[in-house]
DNA sequence: AGAGGTTACGGGCAGCGTAAGGATC
DNA sequence: GATCCTTACGCTGCCCGTAACCTCT
């Protein structure tokens, strides 16, 4: 009947725990960093060695576990926590080890990001890091397919299982190039109007609050020239393309230079409020640690 | 400092768990069916992978765990036992699998012994055993030794962390060969001091008792060969040797059919009484197994 | 001198990754 | 057709066992 074959392996436990935490093979395969054909060979040899299937992979594309399923990933959810435990009460900081993928919106990136992973670096050195850089939303999808273990983003991410920690505001400015010569003077909507307007992607928060300005008036909107590069933002704007809306603190080098002013408009925008958001469980314990870091640095560094 | 420089392995978690147990490297590698370099190769391993020492084997032959040692000693046993939780509740009684290294006094081999094999292997048939027949003083110090798993033996041990259920008891006879003549009327001591007795090995309980019967008496002690193989003792009484003193229960075949005698003597000798005793702590459920299996094979066939 | 632990070295095998094959929407 | 899981296969690298060496009683 049950060919119980061999002996329950600890280190497929973790996997069978990604694997329903992800809902996928593949998920737990990029999470692990392995290939799917190693989760599948693994979750086989898991059924084997307790003889019945755990996960019933069969409709609608969808993973659902069996009972004895759940029960196992009760005693493996009990066993990750007692070696996370354990791996915490021996690895002082300088012992911390593993791979956390970072993601991370460009804004951060442009200011105290690379000052983030100095100090991981310093705390702990045989930290690894996969940095994806995108757009919130995108992270925010990332975060929730466990694509990434935590994010910096526009947040919070308010979903179950995610921890979110504040970090520092960062104030939307309007900016432009002297040469455009739009003045010191307090501006208002319709000044700004008549010039395109440069910034962040379509989905942003930005984006979206540039748009609504200009929702419901008489006049023709302006033109948005919406880009996925700050970088590209910053040169179209230096280049006298037309006003940015830009997180200030990206471009500080460029407002000390004088190389970009920035415009009174009113009225404001509302600042971006970023999150450190990570996803919470067995494990997360170096996810956690790169938040918190981060949450450090950003103090130390307000938008 | 402290080269952290892989993960814990709860594979080699375990090995130090029995290495501490047992108080050698040697044992640890016995029980865990290895070799002694795989076991030295481990704990380096383990030892490298927390950056700090966590036993001293300096001194006096003797290991003796540093604070560190301690303190992964305390993981070791939670999360051995969790995962015996685990197994347990997995696999049924058909799944359960592993060595079991048994030692059995040479009477019991005589008695039930084969049909407990056959019993544990329907109730449990991929479990293999490593069977050691020796008198029950060298299975006593080979369990505390760590050397087997369960006893059948005269017991109790009596230990700490060594667990006793009692067996069937023994009764001892007093036997001869019919042409002895020793007849069937009730005999004292002196008749029986004339002839050699024949019995279990110099360091057993039954060799005692007789010895102690005869000791303090005015008239020479009686000749007493110690055996230390039943089947030779057996052989030796056919054979008109002497008056055998054997476990009635272990030669109930040649009783009836006549070959040998039971000689009503007074006073008359304890029974010996067995107990089945194992070793306790995480990963002893099997062992605890043979055990009860034991007592009730031992129940249906009292000596 | 003998038991226990370490070091050195060769071979076997588990498990991984690549690549091709279904199945299901 | 795209996505996800499974199967097939060759290979690497880990870990074990054998053997020689060291150390302490």
């Amino acid at each position: 009947m049950s060919g119980s074959a061999s002996l329950i392996d600890p280190r497929s436990l973790e996997l069978f725990y990604w694997v329903v935490q992800l809902g996928g093979f593949r998920r737990a395969a990029e999470k692990l960093a392995t290939t799917q054909p190693a989760v599948s060979a693994r979750i086989a040899g898991l059924e084997a060695a307790v003889g019945v299937r755990l996960l019933e992979r069969g409709q609608r594309r969808k993973l659902s576990l069996t009972p004895q399923g759940m029960l196992l990933l009760g005693y493996a959810e009990r066993l990750l926590a007692l070696q996370a435990e354990m791996q915490a009460a021996f690895a002082g900081p300088a012992g911390v080890q593993g791979i956390v993928r970072l993601g991370v919106a460009e804004t951060i990136v442009h200011t105290w990001f690379s000052l983030l992973v100095r100090r991981l670096h310093e705390a702990y050195p045989l930290l690894q890091l996969d940095i994806v850089v995108d757009i919130s939303v995108n992270l925010r999808a990332a975060l929730l397919a466990g694509e990434i273990d935590v994010a910096l983003l526009l947040g919070p991410v308010a979903a179950p299982g995610v921890q979110d920690v504040p970090l520092s505001e960062h104030a939307l400015g309007w900016v432009a190039a002297p040469e455009l010569m739009l003045g010191t003077e307090p501006l208002g909507l319709d000044a700004l109007g008549r010039v395109p307007i440069v910034t962040y992607a379509r989905e942003t928060v930005p984006y979206q609050q540039v748009r609504a300005l200009f929702a419901g008036r008489a006049a023709p909107g302006p033109r948005i020239f919406a880009n996925s590069s700050l970088a590209s933002i910053v040169r179209m704007v230096l280049d006298g393309i037309g006003v940015g809306v830009i997180a200030t603190s990206a471009i500080r080098t460029e407002l000390e230079s004088g190389a970009l002013t920035l415009l009174v408009v009113t009225p404001l925008l509302a600042p971006l409020r970023f999150t450190a958001s990570w996803r919470d469980g067995p494990g997360s314990a170096l996810a956690a640690a790169v938040a918190r870091m981060a949450e450090a640095v950003a103090n130390d560094h307000p938008g």
